[in-house]
DNA sequence: CATGAATGAGGTTTCATTCAT
DNA sequence: TATGAATGAAACCTCATTCAT
């Protein structure tokens, strides 16, 4: 999907008067609670509207259609975990390799976690509200963001392989995914931060040693 | 979701005359076709059932519903892969940590690309349709064809542990979830099997030797 | 607009069974009376489907839209009345032409007050569901049969201008148009008939005389 | 549709101010622009407002409601067409028949023309704002010109019929009807002009001539 | 006076599923 | 058994109009 495709999930109007904002953000919460008490299937324009304490009709004029309403949410998720993680890593500079993953992965899994219920949410929706191409700018400026903070490791032998850290981001969300998809518990949460932080080293040290 | 709920997916009658076989098999390419063709979003069955060449009627007398539809060929691209999965496992007892991981790796990648669309395809709808639960029944099975496998290994130090099996497939298969999403070119393919192994092999080196 | 665009006014379907041929008649019918009982403003598929005593969904599986829908009833009519007036030309050949005139004018006439209800109400739509398109392809009908048939007058000097009769044609609709927009009461009809007949006649001799 | 109910259609409020007739001017030009680019399906007063650059309450201000808008653009135009040719019958007078008619339908075809664009667009709106009506009232007009007009004829032998000058002026508005209809070529303007002047010459000579 | 946020009835259309033939 | 006509709930979305600011 291109990036242009894009513009037809933007909000159609940006809220001048004070009220209206309060009308947005009031929608996009109605938003997360459908998703979360309807499930993704059940989920309607209507019901949001409902929820919110608005009509169908305001609904429509801060977002041209359902897919913009969930596109948003998620858009604004991915961004909330991206920025965290981006934080991590400009605070892992220079630090050993270890060091560095460990801090990275775990600020990927407590950001997630710290909304676990609109992450699984989102999950069954993404893929019809062009999702993975939102998905994909995401994965870039993590990746970026990664390269960045590797390239400053004083232990590592080689200068990291592009593809490599994207294997290992897209490995580390497909766990994280299966994690929350099965229901998680929060003694398995605390095993997945450790076993990808182990996972994620392992790999980035072969990744970066050999050739 | 329970097992139980898995009740309702299952087709409905077992095909037991050579007719009714063809039929399904025809309702079960057909839905792949839609799939692929129209996208998940425009996927109904009244158009399988024209795919098919048989009436709308029909085609619920086999499945009860779309979602049984849906689950049908899920299934089945799951079982394939898994019984693929499971034949390299076998396959690879007794050999070295290292190859066995390549074995099973490999096997899985190249199972998933041998039907890359139907792979895609279905990861569009497979959170609607029970998808969740059948993952988790087949990721089972691919835990223990590895676990019995990795305990045949020579050269581990201790013994695998349970989870960080289930992490390795989790991280392995949204890894190539990722590709496939993003639409998979011939050498993307190639590069992500190699840093698949990689990533498995260096994890499961990481968690069977250290505690 | 094209011909191809045409396309999307045809039925959907064709009846097989002979159940589903009293309802499309039943549709056709009920979109007539909506028609004329609510007015173009106040016409909506649900009414039709109320009045033909039918569900909207058996209503959509013959008439993709609404405008499939007035589109099916317009060109009914104007497909009879085509005839008439085409009848009435083949049956005036060799005539005098003013004979032949009067002939085609009344047919004419006769055929647009036969319905005359719907005549008027297809007039508040037909702008907006291709009735344009159609209008020029029975037009185009209706030229030719004239002109045929001037051909054969005994008493015409010159062969007849195509843009004339087109002109003509135009101008007979326009008249009629204006009456049924009015309301006609019996005894204006029987003066626009009249006076119709005088109008073509005395132009078609100035036409085929004159250059 | 009687007289009274044509009072809803009126303009709300008289521009007293000079500011109101800037913003009354803006309106009813957009009204024309988006009736231009959008079609009168996609007609909305939001649109109207916008392009007006005012807001919709203030458009609700002028014209209480979307009828009334263009109602008032429609009758501009007739409006404006009536006077051009009530100027054309006035000029005409005492000349010979043929003459007079050739000035009064060249005027028509020229008025129409003009504002070829707005012609055609308002002909697909006409019909739901109570453009019967109005056509009544300005055909009236245009009937009793061309009737003191050709009182004045100096070679026309019986007095004008008044159902027979309604004839033609349909005729001839139907004609040009059509021509707008269909998108207009400059040749067949030119065409349908001369075509016109002869249809009108020759009816109404044979109008005044015969009984 | 002007604004524009909010309304909500009302429209069109889809589609899984049933059941008489 | 197979057919396909019929169902109708339910979805999305529009837009004329109102009214508090």
């Amino acid at each position: 999907m291109p990036a242009s495709a894009l513009i037809a999930f933007e909000a159609r109007k940006t809220p001048i008067q004070a009220r209206s904002a309060v009308t947005v953000e009031a929608i996009s919460e109605a938003t997360i609670q459908v998703l979360l008490t309807h499930g993704a299937e059940r989920f309607t324009t209507t019901r949001v509207a409902a929820r919110a304490g608005v009509s169908v009709g305001t609904l429509h004029q801060y977002y041209p259609n359902k897919q913009a309403l969930l596109f948003a949410v998620l858009e604004n998720h991915m961004n909330h975990v991206a920025e965290t993680v981006e934080a991590a890593c400009e605070n892992a500079r220079i630090k050993p390799l270890a060091e560095m993953i460990r801090e990275m992965v775990e600020a990927f899994v407590d950001a997630k976690m710290e909304r676990a219920d609109i992450s699984g949410a989102l999950y069954r929706v993404s893929a019809n509200i062009g999702g993975p191409a939102l998905i994909k700018r995401i994965s870039e400026r993590l990746r970026k963001a990664v390269e960045a903070m590797l390239q400053t490791a004083p232990d590592a032998k080689l200068p990291p392989d592009k593809f490599a850290i994207d294997t290992m981001l897209a490995a580390m969300a497909g766990a994280m995914r299966s994690l929350l998809e099965a229901g998680p518990s929060p003694g398995a949460v605390r095993k997945l931060r450790e076993q990808l932080v182990l996972l994620c080293q392992s790999y980035m040290m072969a990744a970066t040693s050999v050739r």
